[in-house]
DNA sequence: TAACATTGTTAGCAGCCATAACATTCACGG
DNA sequence: CCGTGAATGTTATGGCTGCTAACAATGTTA
């Protein structure tokens, strides 16, 4: 039920600021988002967030997992339009990159805005799917469980990377940036994928590890 | 000239502040530095910054500016340790990792304080040590300029990525959770030297960059 | 319909950033 | 040695924020 003008009760007030704080992120990056603007543009009292939130942060976090899920469908999407696992690999990560700046405000919230991750299970629940896409595809990328599981750390690492060093602005702005940071990161996860032996945990060596 | 007790001029006051908000950042998180606290520290009022300082994130910005002498200087320490320029690439990815959690508040600074970048002149110039390091050791590391820029690139990006989930809690805590980090970044660093054929921008695949 | 739970509001506190007006000290030229 | 302006502090204030306590309106259910 969708609030009526004038209503004394919302009607779905928890979810309609999980959308308003959304907006008001969009407009003025996480770290401009404030509880009293997202309020305001509901028509609302300053106070009425707290009772479906202990504090502002339970609420970026509410943001956070809608945002996961939206993360996920978008991975997940790109890996379907592929055919090898190799394929699948390069494409959540050029996917990864995609999704840091076509839905930046969620991005930000998942990852640039400060929550302590381990104080909301609800998040930790939300990256399962997330996981689940970078594990299945590594599995069925090798036999070899170890270099797989290495194989997909450092391509998440790899596309993490990117995404966030795209947004900071450290490749400059527009589409050819950001064009060209999908492609180094697709290219980036075929390279790793080619030189995955050197992953092998056994492999590690002392000489260059040391300090 | 250190300050006084008592006296009306501080004496340094500008460099005071920048020690003061890293103290402040060590212990509250970028997310919870106050200019107020930080003048709290050094008894003097919250109106004196602005003498130095035109905001808050000015304030920030050169604690990043300091942040990226001690972050070239640790890069170059870890390259320097080494003899190939393929082992120098590599200690530098471990080193990029390992100072973000040796130096957190100086990493958060620099990385996770959501300053405009392009605000603060002197902090690309306070870049540009960084950028010589990795590109310097990546035209050694092979004839090919093309190749050797993707590398470079790939390799950041690896380290970043590791050293942001690291500190996001990703892979735990605790030194075990940093050592791991620093072992993968260093073999995705590998990894990517041996697999850099697939980073030439020629290669780039048209079918799994679309979407 | 009466009692209770839910979900809003009003009022108010404390902390933060920032500015304007004023005070003190420093540094330099006569 | 002094006086005058620049530099660098302080006091006072305003507006915004997160959050809480006490109260009010609405839903729900026996």
């Amino acid at each position: 039920m969708p609030a009526k003008e004038g209503r004394y009760h919302h009607g779905d007030l928890r979810s309609a600021l999980v959308d308003a704080a959304i907006g008001v992120i969009a407009e003025r990056g996480v770290r401009g988002f404030s509880l009293a603007e997202a309020t305001r543009r509901l028509g609302v009292t300053t106070a009425a967030p707290y009772r479906h939130f202990a504090d502002r942060d339970e609420l970026l976090a509410a943001v956070a997992a809608r945002a996961l899920t939206v993360f996920a469908a978008m991975l997940g999407d790109a890996a379907d339009a592929t055919d090898t696992p190799a394929q699948r690999l390069a494409a959540m990560a050029g996917a990864y990159v995609r999704f840091a700046v076509q839905q930046r405000p969620l991005f930000d919230t998942i990852f640039n805005s400060g929550l302590d991750k381990s104080r909301y299970p609800e998040l930790q629940r939300a990256w399962e799917p997330v996981d689940a896409l970078l594990a299945v595809v590594l599995e069925v990328c090798d036999g070899d469980a170890a270099v797989a599981d290495a194989l997909a750390d450092a391509v998440e690492a790899t596309a993490h990377g990117y995404a966030m060093l795209l947004i900071d602005g450290e490749y400059g702005e527009g589409p050819d940036a950001v064009n060209a940071a999908v492609a180094k990161a697709i290219a980036s996860a075929q390279a790793l994928t080619a030189g995955r032996h050197a992953l092998r945990p056994a492999t590690m060596d002392k000489r260059t590890s040391g300090r």
